[in-house]
RNA sequence: GUGGGUAUAGCUCAGUUUGGUCAGAGCGCCAGGUUGUGGCCCUGGAGGUCACGGGUUCAAGUCCCGUUACUCACCCCA
C-alpha cells in the first residue's frame, strides 16, 4: 500500500458535523463585536520573529521553545503568530491608529500555532478569537473587556464558569512584591519542587502557579500580590472590582493567576470550563500598559483578551445541544433521464428562489433514490416518473407524514416557494 | 523535553492470556426483498498485506526485539 499523508502532529481537520458549532460560535462573535463596539482587524498569519520575541517576551515559554519559526527565501527569520496581540499592536502602530478616537477597539480570530506535546483540548495549531482596546487606563474599559469574554459564554448558554482575576502590579510595585516573595520563598528552599528553585532566580512570579503537591502549602501562605500594590495600581483594581461587583459578575479573586506572558501589568484574568481534558483555560487576558511604547509606540495602555475556540466548540458539542445542522429542503428522483432533464430545470428554478435543493444521480430505482432522501433528512421529495412525464406533473411528498400530491410545474414552484403547510 | 497507554475494516471494538478454520461483530456504505416510494425488519455485497521492520517457530494479529504513529498526563497555556 502507499504511503497515506497524515496531517502534521496537533493539527485536525474539522468535519462537516463540527462544523454549525463553528458556524454558530462565530455568530456569536459577530454579534458582541458589534454590540460592544469592536471593529474587525485580519492580520498575517506570520509576522518578523523578532515581533514576538519582543513583545511577549524572551523568557517566556512561548518564546523559548514553542515558536514555529523559519528562515524564507530572503533569509528573514519568520515567525507562524503564536498569540495575537504583538500583531495587533504592530499594526495599531504602523498605521497611527494613535490618531484614531480612543480607545482603539479591534477584535480577529483565526489559527495561531505553538509547538507543544499536543493532548486534550491541546493542539499546534488552534484558533482564537481575540479583542483589544488600546490607548486607555480607565478601568471601566477593563470591565468591559471581561465582560465581553462573560457575554460571550453566557450567550453560548455555559454554565459552571469561573472567572479567575488578579493583579499584578506594575513596573513600580512588581519589584518590591517580588522581593517580599523571593524572601519568603527562601524560608522553604528545602521544601519546594527543583523547577520552583529555578523560578526562584528566573521567574519568581510563577513560582504561584506550580501546580507541584509539594509546593502546594508554600503557595497557599504565600504573600499576596494584591496587598503589595501602589497606590495607582491598588486603585485600580479596587475600582474594577467595584464594577464586577455592581454588575454581579462573579469572580474568584486568585493571587496564584500570574500569565505566562511578560507584558500583563495590572489586571489579569482567566475563564475556567470543564469538559477540554485536564485543560481549564478558555479565555485568558489582562492589561497590558507597557508593550506600545516596547514595540516602538507611544506610552499607551491597553487591555484585551483571547479566547480558545477549539476548547469552546468542544464544550459546545458535549452539551448536546439541539440540533444544529441545516438540512436541504428538497430531493428530485427521477425515473429515467428524461425524467432528470426536467428536474435539472426545476432544480435551478427552486434555487435560485434560495430553496436548496439535491436530485438523485445515476441508474438507481426510485427505493435507493428514497432511501438516500431519507438520510439525508430532506424535507420533501419530488417523484418525476414516466406517468409524470406524460401528464406534465410532478407528485410533492412531504416525508415526516408521507402524504403526497400531484401538481404541475407552477403549483411546485408557489408551494416550495412559501413553504407551505402542506 | 519527561512519563504512561494504545495500534485489527470508514467508525466503535472482539480475537492476543493458553501460537495452528482468527481474519470477525455492530454501526455506516451499496444493492435486493416482484412489477414507481424512505424510516422498522430480513438477505446479500463491497471494504483489512491485523501500524511498519526484523526475529523465534513446521506455523504469528497472537511470542520476542526495534521503529513509527496516535493518545493521555506533566511543563505551560487557549
Amino acid at each position: 500500500m502507499a504511503k497515506l499523508f497524515q496531517l502534521p502532529k496537533g493539527t485536525r481537520d474539522i468535519l462537516p458535523d463540527e462544523q454549525p458549532y463553528w458556524m454558530q460560535l462565530d455568530q456569536v462573535i459577530r454579534e458582541i463585536t458589534q454590540i460592544y463596539g469592536y471593529e474587525p482587524l485580519s492580520l498575517p498569519i506570520f509576522e518578523d520573529t523578532a515581533l514576538y520575541k519582543r513583545g511577549v517576551g524572551e523568557a517566556t515559554d512561548i518564546v523559548e521553545k514553542e515558536m514555529y519559526t523559519f528562515s524564507d527565501k530572503a533569509d528573514n527569520s519568520i515567525t507562524l503568530r503564536p498569540e495575537f496581540t504583538a500583531g495587533v499592536v504592530r499594526s495599531y502602530i504602523q498605521h497611527g491608529m494613535a490618531s484614531w478616537p480612543t480607545p482603539v477597539k479591534l477584535w480577529n480570530t483565526g489559527p495561531v500555532f505553538r509547538y507543544e506535546r499536543p493532548q486534550a483540548g491541546r493542539f499546534r495549531q488552534f484558533h482564537q478569537f481575540n479583542a483589544e482596546a488600546i490607548g486607555e487606563q480607565d478601568p471601566a474599559l477593563d470591565f468591559e473587556i471581561m465582560d465581553m469574554a462573560w457575554q460571550l459564554y453566557d450567550r453560548l448558554q455555559f454554565q459552571n464558569l469561573s472567572f479567575q482575576l488578579n493583579s499584578i502590579g506594575c513596573p513600580d510595585c512588581r519589584p518590591g512584591y517580588l522581593k517580599v516573595l523571593k524572601s519568603y520563598y527562601k524560608k522553604y528552599f528545602d521544601s519546594i519542587c527543583d523547577d520552583c528553585r529555578n523560578r526562584l532566580d528566573k521567574n519568581p512570579l510563577r513560582l504561584l502557579d506550580c501546580k507541584q503537591d509539594r509546593c502546594q502549602p508554600v503557595i497557599e501562605k504565600a504573600p499576596a500580590i494584591y496587598d503589595h500594590l501602589c497606590e495607582a495600581c491598588a486603585g485600580h483594581f479596587n475600582k474594577l472590582r467595584e464594577y464586577l461587583n455592581a454588575a454581579d459578575l462573579t469572580f474568584t479573586l486568585n493571587h496564584c493567576l500570574v500569565r505566562g506572558l511578560d507584558y500583563y501589568t495590572k489586571t489579569v484574568f482567566e475563564v475556567w470550563a470543564e469538559g477540554v481534558g485536564s485543560q481549564n483555560a478558555v479565555c485568558g487576558g489582562g492589561r497590558y500598559d507597557g508593550l506600545v511604547e516596547l514595540l516602538g509606540g507611544k506610552p499607551t495602555p491597553a487591555v484585551g483578551f483571547a479566547a480558545g475556540l477549539d476548547r469552546t466548540v468542544m464544550i459546545m458539542q458535549n452539551k448536546k445541544q439541539d440540533r444544529l445542522k441545516i438540512d436541504p429542503s428538497v430531493y428530485f428522483a427521477c425515473q429515467h433521464a428524461e425524467a432528470r432533464k426536467q428536474a435539472i430545470i426545476y432544480v435551478k428554478q427552486l434555487r435560485e428562489r434560495n430553496i436548496s435543493c439535491l436530485m438523485g444521480l445515476g441508474e438507481r430505482s426510485f427505493k435507493a433514490q428514497f432511501r438516500e432522501a431519507d438520510r439525508r433528512n430532506v424535507r420533501y421529495v419530488v417523484i418525476i416518473g414516466d406517468a409524470e412525464l406524460e401528464s406534465r406533473t410532478v407528485i410533492l411528498k412531504k416525508m415526516e407524514t408521507g402524504e403526497q400530491k400531484s401538481l404541475n410545474a407552477d403549483q411546485l414552484i408557489r408551494h416550495l416557494d412559501r413553504e407551505p403547510g402542506f
